[in-house]
DNA sequence: ATGGTAGAATCTCTA
């Protein structure tokens, strides 16, 4: 079976480079993140005359995950157990001098009683689902945007709720076949970016990521491209800007973790460098993964 | 020349 996974950076605006990937790779199940569109939207046309189905939960213009398979596609679940929402931070409490002075002073604050009682919302940022009897997690970490703001606390959040989950299921079934597999938006190594110097004081790159990140292996799974493929300087995204591709200038943040029993099946993996050429190519390309059938 | 790209809810946000 060929597993693989891409952050398209909107399905819709890319619709025919994925299927045309899809058909010439002969990838029989594809994670996909940022489609970038809500469920009603998605292109389901297009994937179902190349032969998928798929499953896809996207709320707004933002995020959006989604699985195409043709190996079948049951059990979906739009969010992981116990996936962390983004809380806004709270408005800074009124000032004396904004407060109307003909307010009563024990009339509740509706403000705060929304803030307590609403769940923060759960983005489109992970969708579960069996294909071909591996659970395929699509996966599309929070970019974090800057340390300290309220999104690298929630990247941080995010992830070790993914880790109990995922270590949860292992638990549970030391032999399932779990795929954990997407935009990890985190960069593990020196040697995954064009320069470390580049990422001095940037998110992606501190420790606290960096061992969110490495726990997943502490929880028993194994990452397993760089397992197959562990050369430096081994991109998997260019930034559009300041022709990063011509120049080589990428990361590596695209990763697949797999339990014992899908590492196992692994027998090679590609990263389809190619895919980032040409006009019309997505910031990131597709990553590969080749699995035996199960002994 | 102090930007530079791309996609989307485009008098601007996100990456």
């Amino acid at each position: 079976m060929r597993l693989a996974t891409w952050n398209v950076n909107s399905v819709r605006a890319r619709v025919d480079r994925v299927v045309a990937f899809l058909e010439r790779s002969g990838t029989d199940v594809l994670a996909i993140q940022e489609t970038k569109c809500r469920d009603e939207q998605f292109p389901v046309a297009a994937f179902e005359a190349a032969g998928y189905e798929v499953a896809h939960v996207g709320h707004s213009a933002w995020n959006g995950v989604a699985i195409a398979s043709r190996v079948g596609i049951a059990d979906v679940e739009p969010a992981f157990p116990g996936q962390p929402g983004f809380a806004k931070p709270a408005a800074p409490a009124p000032s004396d001098a904004d407060a109307p002075a003909e307010a009563p002073a024990d009339a509740p604050d509706e403000s705060q009683a929304t803030l307590l009682d609403v769940p923060p919302p759960v983005e489109a940022r992970a969708l579960g689902a069996t294909c071909g009897g591996v659970r395929v997690w699509s996966l599309y970490v929070p970019h974090g945007r800057a340390v300290g703001d309220p999104h690298y606390a929630y990247k941080l959040a995010w992830l070790e709720a993914l880790r109990a989950a995922a270590a949860g299921w292992l638990a549970d079934d030391p032999q399932a076949q779990v795929a954990l597999v997407g935009d990890w938006n985190v960069i593990p190594l020196d040697s995954d970016v064009y320069d470390p110097g580049a990422f001095v004081g940037h998110t992606h790159v501190t420790p606290a990521e960096r061992a969110a990140f490495a726990a997943f292996a502490d929880a028993g799974y194994t990452e397993v491209t760089r397992e197959h493929l562990p050369a430096e300087h081994t991109y998997t995204y260019w930034d559009y800007q300041q022709l990063a591709f011509p120049r080589n200038k990428g990361l590596r943040i695209d990763f697949a973790y797999t339990s014992p029993a899908v590492r196992r099946r692994v027998t090679g993996v590609v990263i389809d460098r190619d895919e980032r050429k040409g006009k019309g190519a997505s910031d990131h390309v597709p990553v590969i993964l080749d699995l035996a059938d199960p002994a």
